[in-house]
DNA sequence: AGACAGGCCTCTTTTACATCA
DNA sequence: GTTGATGTAAAAGAGGCCTGT
């Protein structure tokens, strides 16, 4: 059973007019982005010491060495512990949402436009990591402005790097208050750093939506040109295709449950008309003797037309056909002028001929 | 043949967010 | 308008299976 199904395709997030338009090129983004980065980075550094003056981003040697050290005690779970210890040194990293989070409140300018994008990559995307997965998965997480040009690029460089006045110029289309809302969530995530879930933005989940649509699996190289184009990371481009692809599964199942479900009420409903007929034409044969005498039939159905034929073994055999998806209201005629009993000939009445007249169907000729 | 790595699938957990009272 | 409870979608973790080397 095959059934088509179609995923995906928001309206609302998709760039109906030109599928990849965000990620058209902009110049006057790229000068944003650029200067952001700069300023970024000055920033990541202030927000390298903690309140208790201890470094909290150092070196992507720093951030490994530390995810390297988790990867040594979950090793000892199972043989597979490499793979997944791989997994989580990614995700482990601390999250850099107290970057977003002590941007300047003072610029009313963007505090509310820049949460989706905050929510989409400052959460997770914390430079080291970015630099981490860069050195792990050989994919150049663009930090750089000459990197990757596109618009959709200059807002996470822009929000990755963490500047908040530059955000007005890029943000448009944010819903706001996200920002104040991850700030509700920085100091929890000070305490208990366990994983942080990042939302992908509209624009990232359009564009792996149009990528799913193209292949819905992908290869190391594919998934890397995606994390790259996305500035996400390789895993979470895989995690994103895994997950959607269980979604695919589902509702798939879900619509073939649903089909099943009709196919059993049709065959439900044929088996109790097919009952019905059965009864009526016994109650014929106890009330016409003449129906007696008919030849035994044998039904059999083709596999072209799929209707049902029955054959007579004798050769005064009457062949007669009915479709089964023939709608109650010709058995019912049909029995109906059966029941009246008058006819010495039931079998030649329209309903065993419901081919043409004159040209019966090639299975019938065959069938006798 | 066995070990290993990598990919995918499935189930589960966790998180973010929306809705409602 | 605010707040807490609740439900849902989705990201991510974990483990198993399969395949290729």
């Amino acid at each position: 059973m095959e059934l088509g199904l179609s995923l995906g395709g928001d309206s609302t997030t998709a760039t109906a007019s030109r599928p990849f338009g965000f990620l058209a090129k902009n110049p006057d983004n790229n000068n944003i982005k650029s200067t952001a980065i700069n300023r970024g980075l000055e920033f990541r550094m202030a927000l390298g010491i903690n309140s208790d003056g201890k470094r909290i981003l150092q070196d992507q040697d720093r951030d490994k060495s530390s995810a390297d050290g988790d990867d040594e005690s979950e090793a000892v779970k199972r043989s597979k512990s490499t793979r997944n210890s791989h997994r989580n040194r990614t995700a482990s990293v601390d999250p850099p949402l107290q970057l977003a989070l002590s941007w300047p409140s003072d610029n009313g300018s963007s505090e509310g436009g820049s949460s989706g994008k905050v929510r989409g990559f400052d959460v997770n995307r914390l430079p080291a990591a970015a630099a981490e997965a860069e050195a792990e998965d050989g994919a150049a997480v663009s930090s750089s402005p000459n990197s990757v040009a596109s618009s959709f690029q200059v807002d996470f460089g822009v929000f990755r790097g963490g500047n908040k006045l530059d955000l007005e110029a890029v943000a448009a289309g944010n819903d706001g208050g996200e920002a104040e809302r991850a700030s509700s969530r920085a100091s929890d995530d000070d305490e208990n750093s366990s994983r942080k879930k990042l939302r992908l933005s509209k624009e990232q989940s359009a564009y792996l939506e149009e990528s799913f649509k193209e292949h819905n699996t992908l290869n190391p190289k594919q998934k890397l040109a995606l994390a790259k184009q996305l500035n996400l990371r390789p895993r979470q481009v895989e995690v994103w295709f895994q997950n959607r692809r269980a979604r695919t599964k589902l509702k798939q199942t879900e619509v073939d449950c649903e089909y099943l479900k009709r196919c059993c009420e049709t065959l439900t409903e044929e088996n109790r008309r097919l009952h019905k007929e059965l009864q009526e034409l016994r109650a014929l044969k106890n009330s016409n003797p003449f129906f007696m005498q008919l030849p035994a039939t044998t039904l059999t159905m083709c596999p072209s037309c799929e209707r049902v034929a029955t054959t007579t073994t004798t050769s005064t055999a009457v062949a007669t056909t009915t479709n089964s998806n023939v709608p109650n209201s010709s058995t019912t005629a049909a029995t109906d002028s059966t029941s009246k009993a008058a006819n010495p000939f039931p079998l030649s009445r329209p309903r065993f001929y419901p081919f043409s007249q004159s040209q019966p169907p090639p299975h019938q000729s065959a069938a006798s």
